[in-house]
DNA sequence: CAGCATCCCCATCGATACTG
DNA sequence: CAGTATCGATGGGGATGCTG
């Protein structure tokens, strides 16, 4: 069990509005779709993780090369993780010694789309945020 | 001080060049924007505050009805942690008994453009990630 | 090479109680 | 009402070592 389900928080009500649901009110109170998906890329590793793939697959020891600093234990568990939800394949090829590629799904690739422009939008206000920063701890 | 800095990363350079970044390099490589953005809204609270104040500005015990369950506590301390990042204000009325108002600001409000594109992705591709899941789990 | 198991630390967050 | 102070539990995540 990676870790607790998302919270049916009442204000994820609210985010799933703001986030132009269709007309049909959400079925399933038990589950907020928006901290769902944000619990994990909010996360430090699946994000750089989704990025190292997303030029070409990678095995194991590249992914960890391309992230960086990343740990066996973490990568391991995140590759996990990411494959559990259907954001990568895991392939394993019976070679000796034994190599196991991983690769972006569409739907991987596809959520890289949303996080280019979170990124995009964190570079263009990063100056911002930092002056803001350096302004409020002038207290 | 609220949390260590955002870690320099190697991978970094390769998520600013995702994020589009402008043609000269970046010149401060000890912050990552991208990192630096999601350790924030990546977090529980911050997102949910910014959504209950999307609408309208709010009083402190306000914002908590409208979060729904955050301790003051947290409360307290993300509100903080969004003002210094100049996400929202927060206005004293020097009233008896007192009250704080807190509203958006302008990049506070950008910041939910981006961010509604990525609840809309979530909102979309939730089923398929949660059968995803239940396909993963059975093995 | 890929990955699991173990130990351990410490940051985060919740609960509670108190103040201006 | 709008916080601050303090304590305590919990678990995320790093380091290390072992296996197929």
């Amino acid at each position: 069990m990676p870790k607790a389900p998302a919270s049916n928080h009442p204000a994820c009500t609210e985010a799933a509005r703001f986030a132009a649901v269709p007309p049909g009110a959400p079925p399933d109170p038990s589950v907020c779709p928006v901290r769902d998906v944000l619990d994990r890329i909010g996360q430090k590793w699946p994000l750089l993780i989704l990025i190292a793939l997303e030029p070409a697959p990678l095995r194991f020891s590249n992914v960890q090369r391309a992230v960086g600093d990343i740990s066996k234990r973490m990568l391991t568990q995140t590759l996990r993780d990411l494959e559990r939800d259907g954001m990568l394949t895991r392939r394993v090829y019976p070679t000796k010694p034994p190599s196991v590629e991983y690769a972006l799904t569409a739907l991987g690739r596809s959520a890289l789309d949303p996080i280019a422009a979170l990124a995009a939008w964190a570079d263009l206000h990063h100056d911002t945020i930092r002056a803001a920063r350096q302004q409020f701890d002038a207290a």
